[in-house]
DNA sequence: CGGTATCCTCTACGATACTG
DNA sequence: CAGTATCGTAGAGGATACCG
């Protein structure tokens, strides 16, 4: 079979085959289905957003979350971090044009949630 | 404002407040984002699948995963359980039209996904 | 075949306090 | 304002064994 074991520094062991890897839909739900994720996206669809107000949006989120969530996406090129002063200190997060083309899902998320109200 | 404190048996306390209840994204994102939900769901989308049948496509679950993902998605009937015979015991799992109904969606993101290589 | 039961680890997340 | 640091807990999820 097309599997292999790796063992990690601490002598943990994983079996890692090929036929494991997730497909598409799984590795999409495992960037855009985090806790908040969506909604950070969601958010930052009409402009960009300061910190605070963000974290004002999403109210039931804590900072460390939300900061997390916003490394996350900067990372993966969803979202752009840009200082806009020092003293007092201003920033605000965008999406990106990847961050964009994740909104027809969202969308299409949004609606179907709201249809059947759930 | 318009918030209050629930508190409960061991005397935790958890503020509960009106304006922090999760947006229709978060709540779709919960009922469709849990670790392997979306891929049963998709999995399913051609007909019945039998229970070991669904845990060999899903190769990197257990089915303890499976058995808790579709016993979730029963609840929200988002796919029935059908039992075809007993010994040998014989078990399909399909979508409901509600289940169904998530597929917009799943290919959004699945095309979302492969488009751009994530 | 279609699950349960058990155990165990790990990390996600919340609360709180502090900083440049 | 925009975070970072620290601590603590619940529960998600894996491995394994067992059952009708």
């Amino acid at each position: 079979m097309d599997s292999r074991v790796e063992t990690d520094a601490s002598g943990r062991k994983t079996v890692v085959d090929a036929c494991m890897e997730p497909c598409a839909i799984e590795r999409g739900m495992r960037i855009l289905g985090g806790k908040w994720t969506a909604s950070v996206i969601y958010h930052l669809k009409d402009g960009p957003v300061r910190f605070n107000d963000l974290a004002r949006m999403l109210g039931g989120a804590s900072k460390k979350m939300i900061d997390q969530r916003l490394k996350e996406l900067e990372a993966r090129e969803l979202v752009v971090r840009k200082v806009l002063s020092d003293r007092p200190i201003a920033v605000t997060y965008e999406l990106t044009g990847l961050g964009f083309s994740t909104l027809k899902i969202l969308e299409e998320l949004r609606s179907w949630t709201e249809k059947y109200e759930l």
